[in-house]
DNA sequence: TTGAAAGCGCTAACAT
DNA sequence: ATGTTAGCGCTTTCAA
């Protein structure tokens, strides 16, 4: 039998108003006689508020959508646990949406957590989010873009890492130990994230005076499968590199892979760096040297900035850019 | 502005109880045409139905909560993953709570969950949980523990995975190919898996008639670090074996690293297995020979198993046991 | 086939 | 300091 605030008036023999104010620490002007008798009728009787209740009249469930394209693409988990520490120290809960990378299934998503009334959302949209970017629909509640931005939306909060840079310092560590000839292996075309790494890629060629070939450039997938078979590639049609920037660790992982199975040795025939720092990166043999990203801040400070537009509706939440480091191992020379 | 049932119902020249049957396609008694014209004007309006309200009425929230230990641990991604995607295909939402191995946090957690009313709970539980053993509230909610058990709970469904058995054939396969001196390093002692992973080691050896020797047998956490102090430790007593099945990938990753920072050879000096099959255990070099969990599976079927409890509140949810695939790669020989 | 009305459990404005 | 009461938006019985 489950006991509502009105058996808890009841049984104290006090209102619902004045239990309901008790119960939500909102107790200014009650008695502390009262205030002690409703906690103690209420703790007695094991009583549980009904949040869906009370969201229905105060408009807040406390919860938060986080759309995710895949929580088992490497650098997610940790964003998560960013994120899912954050809300609980503030006081909301997750509820997980995973779209597999389906870009038609970030709609329905955003829809099911409008119809349950989130608080807000959280969203790294997949790298196939045409639809979601011009559709995203009016549901009027707090966003926060991470990782993965969508153009030319308005009001919505941003959290990124300079990947420029990031990808720049990388490269120009490479240049510095003296490779010359750099590959890179890099994620789809339409990727915003793949294009800032690609873009510091060249600033440091450009800064080291050496020529940007577009031959060097491979666009693939941001995963193992394609860090091999686009080393194949590269080594198949002939196309001498002394080193490969990749756009991924996991690209990386695969790329070390497919260097390794060609009977070269990195880091001396070979340099190879990352880009993340996943768990597996110290593990791998040579450990990889890679541009570790801030996963579990940006998640964290997703939620951080989430929890301020929820705090006070004037707040404009901005962009967020979070640095990345080069985390030096053994993968070049 | 947005619309409530009753503005649908205003403007469709209906009553609110039509409307609701309606759209919940309870509309066997409703002419086509007012149905159409209902549905007509609730696109054309953009109607979003609130389910707070709704679930307030039928107490059903279409929610789910998921509490795991550490989304960070290899092999609750795609658990997630697996869970997620059933929980899709029903209907159902899922609320991710991370314990981060907190014991004390499950039980907080259980009861918001239980405030917000989800309609079921998804458990794995962290190692540290006699609390949570125990003191399991009494939340009248359908439960399905997976992966990890608490013993004498009672009407909670289980999704396991035979340890027992998927360890018992791994190392008899080391020992098929010869190995005869085999140090299992494994997870803390009160971990219900690590327990039957070490006893399927010890039935390997018993039917091969080979000496358990309890100093073979080395107990720690499940992860990395460990499983190269684990390593070092043995070698550092020079204990004399030659081959190391390991409580998890984890585990095996590190004791790989381990073994060839001491100048051995996986698998001529050395063989290993691990447990898991995690993404890494076909990246790492030499590639990992081990036992592969049915990870997606044992969400996918802990949601199946939890959707069925809902769908009928008759179902008794009994205890799943799922099998393992012994996978065999380079590091044994 | 359709609608009136009660009520899910709670909050908050307003009285007292 | 405490209580009365009108909803929040929806579903569902029961009557028409």
């Amino acid at each position: 039998m489950h006991m509502t605030i009105k058996d808890i008036a009841r049984l104290a023999e006090v209102s619902t108003a004045t239990v309901s104010k008790v119960l939500n620490n909102k107790a200014e002007h009650i008695s502390p006689a009262t205030r002690e008798r409703v906690m103690r009728v209420a703790a007695e009787n094991n009583y549980t508020p009904n949040r869906i209740a009370s969201s229905l009249v105060t408009r807040r469930t406390h919860t938060i959508g986080l759309i995710i394209p895949d929580i088992t693409d490497p650098f997610l988990p940790e964003l998560v646990r960013g994120a899912e520490e954050k809300a609980k120290e503030e006081g909301y809960n997750l509820i997980l949406c995973n779209t597999n990378n389906q870009g038609g299934r970030e709609l329905e998503y955003i829809h099911m957590l409008h119809e349950k009334m989130v608080d807000g959302l959280i969203f790294t949209c997949s790298f196939d989010n045409e639809l979601c970017g011009n559709q995203m629909p009016d549901v009027s509640m707090p966003v926060i873009l991470v990782d993965r931005d969508i153009d030319g939306l308005e009001r919505v909060g941003r959290i990124r890492v300079d990947n420029r840079k990031g990808a720049e310092e990388a490269v120009s560590y490479l240049i510095g130990r003296g490779y010359r000839r750099i590959l890179h292996l890099t994620g789809p075309s339409n990727s915003v994230i793949g294009a800032a790494r690609l873009q510091g890629y060249e600033d440091a060629l450009d800064n080291a005076g050496i020529f940007v070939d577009p031959n060097f450039i491979m666009k693939g997938q941001f995963n193992t499968a394609w860090g091999i078979e686009g080393i194949r590639k590269a080594l198949g049609i002939g196309r001498f590199f002394d080193a490969v920037f990749c756009g991924s660790d996991s690209i990386a992982l695969g790329a070390m892979k497919a260097i390794k199975d060609a009977g070269l040795s990195i880091p001396k025939d070979m340099g190879v760096v990352g880009f993340d720092d996943i768990e597996l990166a110290k593990l791998v043999d040579p450990t990889l040297t890679t541009v570790r990203q801030p996963n579990y801040a940006l998640g964290y400070e997703a939620v951080s900035m989430l929890a301020s537009c929820l705090k006070d509706a004037a707040y404009e939440p901005g962009t967020l850019s979070l640095s990345t480091e080069l985390v030096i191992r053994e993968s070049v020379r």
